[in-house]
DNA sequence: ATGTCTTTGTGAACGCGTGCACAAAGATGG
DNA sequence: CCATCTTTGTGCACGCGTTCACAAAGACAT
């Protein structure tokens, strides 16, 4: 999971479970690309392929949802667009910063996945004065001083914090000080909120090494070129 | 969480479990500040608020690696960071290759997080000519029609994919057939891979559709602006 | 209207992950 | 050597998530 959520036990959220939360997006992008297609109806099966997922799991997700589907038919895909659109809140438009623009903030100023689903650049943030004016993805980039006055003027809500790991936990600070309560991290650290914030992490790296530990997993079983055992009784120093 | 696993149900590698393998580079971080900070031994209470999980999780964690901490004390960084290391398999060099070099492939060519951590930037592959010779990195841009003979001559093993969606697939199915067996996926795709071959993916727009859910029963909560029932009977068209 | 066929919605069982709570282990001091 | 104190390692119970398998619902043809 290239994600954590926050730490409270699994808060059920108006009795949506968390994983089914976190597939609805996918579910979403699935049926968007129907919708172009000008596809009427999905069954659970095509969408479930589609999705990457079990069609037991994504039934099971939708009725959560209390979404009709028509037996013997299947889900009629623009119903199922709006419902889940609604339920994930992107039928309203969501201000959102991104700080720290660096490489990975320019990424993600242009990634065109934002926009298309009701996120709206407010501003971009950075330290550095020099970059203070330069236009990125069509916006001027600010000083991080404006921040509580832009996050204020905007009722901005949701912030991306893309600095490096050092100014990470004092960027949080400032943003929840002035009013932010989502926070989507991508710089490498952990990040201490109050309560009633919610943070979501990204960690490049992290996704890497899982991938290495099963690389390596798969090289182990062809020839295990480890001369003793996986499990060696060494002691610490 | 920011991630999906394989499909394959929880292939529990070598008795450890999956949960915890995503957690060990968490700690690994952890350690590894402690480690720069010269700190001899942390208890799994400390070190547990540094990773920002549960403690009884954490020690239950290091069990499965037959970790050894000495009770009344705590564990040995040095140690630990070894073990860790060893286990995720970033004691060797895992070459990889970046396809796709928009913003976020920079982004991710420039991260250090990579190669601080056993992960080597083998090649930078674009279908753009355009972008061909240009130095990312201090590496240069080659030719999407390199992939075969740079996977081959440099055994790489790991590919990262950083393109538009609509070149993903195809991307996929050329890394596989040259030799990747574990693939990082930044475009909002599902892949399809054959057996052996291990995905994960990172969806950025995920992320922040999942805090514009939480986000939104937050505000919910407060002063619910919907005037109708929250599961409204309506049919669909 | 009736029967057949497709597909949904869900009851139930199972397995994984989590966290409590405690016994065992070892360090430390007298 | 013994007592005390700290911290690990884990047995156990609980809850969430997943999946199977099937009954109910509806479309469609005759």
């Amino acid at each position: 999971m290239a994600t954590g959520r926050s730490h409270r036990p699994a808060t059920r959220s108006r009795g949506i479970p968390e994983a089914t939360v976190a597939r609805l997006p996918l579910y979403l992008r699935a049926l968007t690309a129907l919708s172009e297609r000008s596809v009427p109806t999905v069954s659970s099966e095509e969408l479930a392929a589609a999705a990457g997922v079990n069609s037991a799991k994504l039934r099971k997700d939708f009725s959560y949802l209390g979404s009709y589907g028509t037996r013997g038919v299947g889900y009629d895909v623009e119903y199922l667009v709006y419902q889940i659109s609604r339920e994930l809140g992107l039928t309203q438009d969501w201000p959102v910063v991104i700080v720290g623009i660096g490489n990975l903030g320019a990424a993600l100023a242009n990634y065109g996945g934002f926009a298309s689903r009701g996120f709206r650049v407010a501003a971009l943030l950075d330290a550095d004065t020099a970059l203070a004016g330069r236009l990125v993805a069509g916006l001027p980039v600010r000083h991080i001083d404006e921040l509580e006055s832009i996050v204020a003027d905007n009722q901005v809500s949701i912030g991306v914090i893309a600095t490096p790991a050092g100014a990470a936990q004092e960027v949080t600070d400032r943003l929840v000080a002035a009013g932010v309560t989502s926070i989507l991290n991508f710089a490498p650290t952990v990040l201490s909120v109050p309560d009633g914030v919610d943070v979501r992490k990204v960690d490049l790296s992290i996704e890497l090494q899982i991938l290495a530990f099963h690389e390596q997993r798969k090289a182990g079983e062809d020839d295990r070129q480890e001369p003793d055992g996986d499990v060696p009784a060494v002691m610490p120093a």
